[in-house]
DNA sequence: ATCGGATGAATAATCGATTATTAGTGTTAT
DNA sequence: ATAACACTAATAATCGATTATTCATCCGAT
């Protein structure tokens, strides 16, 4: 989580307050640690992480801007509350975009971009989606392979701007993702990533693409449901013993 | 410019400051007022309008996640350098988009929809693409309704992250093609505009797609090429007889 | 008892001023 | 002449404090 600690000089986003406060706001929001409806207080956050309001506010206003957060005007800012409706809207907005994409990916991608799907599904599926410290849901670290596996199959398309639309689209999905009643027990993730790799490596556009919506209508069927009653980042013992997440 | 003058209890961004002077920063930005690579600078922004920083740094904040801006850590904002290669993505995007958007809403659409797909192409048909006060380049009250015909066209999908895809795309659009040499003299953006309304209201979802594809290639194909050289809000005399603009 | 308006605490929004970083300019040593 | 360094002006980033708005509570009239 705390990934600020010791970059040497990577990132492009320095020694920015707003920069490190909008990182853990956002991640802060992900993991689950502010639920839905609940208001986020400048001042609150502003005390937590000894820095003054206008960085808060300034990392509040992008995160609205990502949609991971919801503005009231003169109300405040707060976790915009569960909507299953929106959650299938972004489910089929997936389904709309992302196998057109791959699509582009498998005509396009070339050898480096083979090389990086092979690591990236290796990666994947060497680690442990889950981890006894982090309760009921899926482990950071693959929730990060996860993702950088879905990423990279459709990077081969070279369009930045779709790229940036799946980044959004996905923030989306696993913030909604997170606060579902995530019921897949038999769904064999680990199997349809490799399926998804396969075709995509063997230029299989037509099957890829028909694997990938498959993959995500699964998902969406997945997530259909009530918004859970979980109160807030409390890891009751997992009831039932942990499936595979639904992976898309 | 200033279109918050009489709205009775619409928006519900009511009185805030900053929600002006981000509307005010985000108009004059796709005005032109302010040339690719020039610099945003929160203080003549500030005097200008007669608001503190905070509010000009919140509204520069708003726009650079809409990609309307660039932040340079420790340097300041700037409006993004005209980019051939990302109009060139850009345009992409809306082709694998809009016409799959378009389908769905020519399946969904009910009649509401139809109805205000009628509204809006009348609209378009009868507001003059160019005026003489506003030099070389197509009316605001034009550019508004060419949004609102394209973006109604498609509402009858139902689906809102979808269409706010969509006007994050047409937002990056309209910037890329203010700031573009326009070269489609012979294009005859009323007939393709006819034609799909005719397609979307006889529910003919190939043929509105097909047509929708095409507009945007003549579109992307029309601007493809130089950034061209104008220094910044130099209304120079129009060179050619104003052809139809370049219209997706 | 209930509705409506006054009162005050909480906090959102804004401001004016301070600190930190950058870019430019001039100077000096090689 | 040039390159490295010191100094300075401009401005980005941040802070602490002020003003404006909302929400809850209390009181009084019907």
């Amino acid at each position: 989580m705390d990934d600020q600690t010791n970059h040497a000089s990577a990132s492009p986003g320095k020694r920015m307050l707003s920069e490190q406060v909008y990182a853990h706001l956002r991640d802060a929001i992900m993991r689950g640690d502010h639920a839905p409806g609940d208001a986020l207080k400048p001042q609150d956050l502003a005390r937590e992480q000894g820095v003054s309001l206008a960085v808060v506010r300034e990392a509040l206003v992008r995160v609205v801007g990502e949609g991971l957060a919801d503005r009231l005007p003169n109300r405040g800012f707060a976790v915009p509350a569960y909507s299953d409706r929106r959650w299938q809207e972004i489910a089929e907005a997936r389904r709309t975009l992302e196998p057109a994409m791959l699509r582009m990916s498998v005509e396009r991608g070339d050898v480096d971009w083979e090389a990086r799907v092979r690591a990236a599904h290796h990666r994947l599926s060497r680690t442990p989606a889950y981890v006894p410290e982090e309760g009921e849901h899926y482990s950071g670290a693959w929730a990060e392979a996860h993702r950088v596996f879905h990423r990279t199959l459709l990077e081969g398309c070279g369009n930045l701007v779709l790229l940036e639309t799946f980044d959004r689209m996905w923030t989306a999905s696993e913030l909604a993702r997170r606060w579902s009643a995530h019921r897949n027990p038999g769904r064999d993730g680990v199997l349809e990533h490799r399926r998804l790799e396969e075709a995509a490596l063997a230029r299989d556009a037509d099957t890829a693409a028909e694997v990938l919506t498959q993959h995500l209508t699964q998902t969406a069927a997945g997530l259909t449901g009530d918004p859970h009653p979980e109160p807030a980042a409390a890891p009751s013992p997992a009831p039932a013993p942990a499936p595979q997440p639904d992976s898309a």
